[in-house]
DNA sequence: GATGAATGAGCGTTCATTCAT
DNA sequence: AATGAATGAACGCTCATTCAT
């Protein structure tokens, strides 16, 4: 698109090779003579741009992180809807919920698996979710026996391991597989059976 | 117990420790020279026993594979429960999940981050959870509209991360953790709303 | 003489061959790939006995303050002998310095050539004998007008240059250039003119 | 002064730099792109001036051997002039030496140092002042046991060394170093103590 | 007169693995 | 049943040097 010298291009290059040998072999196994023969370059040529392997890493992960700001309004307001909204709006919540991290299958990929960052980036979101949660269980929206962390950690390992099962795949969609989750999470997967639960 | 020789237990230390720093440090990270010293043994002792590295690891493995035969009784007959008895039961069968998979968490860990084996042994789970999933939806217990492949996935998940999250920590307990996922899954997040929803 | 180890065989062997080179090309132009080579050993040979490139030169280099030690002894007792005495006493002493420092030439040149390590190593011996020659200011042997840091400074850098120069290669003894030098420094190398000087 | 153009003063901007570097941290350890960086200028325009790395460092010593030849009167006279005057002329001599050297007191650390230039450089000046005092030696002026060669090493070698201890610290000046060697190569450091010495 | 971009060759270091004892 | 000693193969990284523009 815009017009990029060709140090710009190469550092791009780069950064999209190593993002996906990283999510395709992990970390460690991703060696920089892999990503830089995946680029057309030397080795050398990789710390014109990167000051080490850990680097090149990190900087993908600042990418991911500013995604992960957009998570922040995601659910905020389902506090607002009359009942009948909620439903879709969690369900809509889910969506955007497969849609950020499904852009970035590889990035949601790494990031998670890293061990020095997945804790904090895990966190991040987590974190987002359940306060959001919380709120909502203080208008009644959400069960009082839900431990919101709990259920906060679940749907972001729910999420996860979807967006790698079949968004990587595109066996699945965002929409289908946001609504499949919402619906379990809301309703549950039981019939309502009678009278007692 | 049993009187063992002395490279019996050579060997079971070395498959102990190994366990214990594959799950903290993930598999490239840990080292030979790591493993023989927490065991107190030297490099070339490991080679008594072990062909390679991969080698320790897959015989770890045949252990967990071993440990999850017990899963596939669990949940098969919610079919022949009354309505009533079936929460009571499926509780019953996340309780055992968690404990299952609790009992070993190392292996947990280590098993279903493995490159080359996590696939395999995440479906062997999956598996059998999603099979006696749609036997129970032909009986009506399981929603229509759930995806039980989708579903399966999520239960793993969940108890995956749970597991290293709670368990590994000891924060929660087995019961607990039980509950909550069972109610989640069963009955949703949300208050039953009036009628719709 | 004693018998030893394959390993320390190998260690000695090493660090023997790592002096020699050290000595003739310097500590940066000298590669460990040389240094096993003429242990005839393998690279990774290397790190079994050392940490690292920098390891084995502080190890050479604890062995020379070792030597250092000796030297703080001598010309201690100049002060207690007489005038007739004092110069075969500090010709001794001179011989005991090129003595020292000659049973050594490589770590000699080493230590004072290695950017971090020479300034401590000097002022380790610059101070012994400046602190001596002091002394035997207060008791009129050394000229009042005499700078002692100076003179240490330069007893030291002439010491130091001709075992480079000239035990290093052979050409002189401990003894000829102790004889010398003790000359120029105590009575100075022009003749004692008549009267004025 | 007279105006340059553009090139010429990149390139002595560039020597400059170097020489301070080589200086500072050795041949080896300074980095082109070191130089380059303080020069202002990038790696490629250091070869539109120097043809390698060792280049730029022949040319350093280039202007070094220059202000060499300028020693070669040094000392010369002493033959020509009364017994009183000769204490006064060597006196000179050396404060020319340490004048000399102490106004190019990068270079002369660098080239004394340098492995493959070291020795020829250093034989350039001791050669000046070995033959200057072999043949003051047969007017009588030097004393007839001085080994000349040996004498001139000394005196070389304290004079490098307090270049780089004491002139380049300015802790002292070349006439207070000057005198100070002067007086202990000229009369020795000891008192004179009654006849026998 | 100078730069942006790239490279070839090498270096120090690590690690799984082997073998004689 | 175990060890001391060693190695081959790679890996991350550096640096002097080049070349098209």
């Amino acid at each position: 698109m815009v017009s990029r010298t060709k140090g710009e291009e190469s550092k791009r290059k780069l950064l999209q090779v190593a993002e996906e040998l990283f999510a395709k072999k992990g970390y460690q196994s991703t060696k920089i003579s892999e990503i830089v023969a995946n680029a057309g370059l030397t080795q050398a040529a990789f710390y014109l741009y990167f000051k080490s392997k850990e680097d090149i890493f990190q900087q993908m992960l600042e990418d991911f992180d500013q995604q992960l700001i957009y998570l922040s309004d995601v659910g905020k307001k389902a506090v607002e809807l009359s009942p009948k909204d909620v439903k879709s709006y969690v369900t809509n919540m889910f969506i955007q919920l497969f849609t950020v991290l499904g852009k970035n299958p590889n990035l949601t990929k790494i990031a998670l698996q890293h061990a020095t960052d997945s804790d904090r980036i895990r966190k991040k979101i987590v974190e987002q979710i359940a306060n959001n949660m919380s709120n909502n269980q203080r208008f009644g929206i959400v069960k009082e026996e839900i431990d919101t962390w709990i259920a906060a950690e679940s749907i972001v390992a729910v999420t996860e391991r979807l967006v790698n099962r079949y968004l990587l795949t595109r066996e699945k969609t965002e929409e289908e597989l946001g609504e499949q989750v919402a619906q379990m999470f809301l309703s549950g997967i039981l019939n309502h059976l009678k009278s007692g639960d």
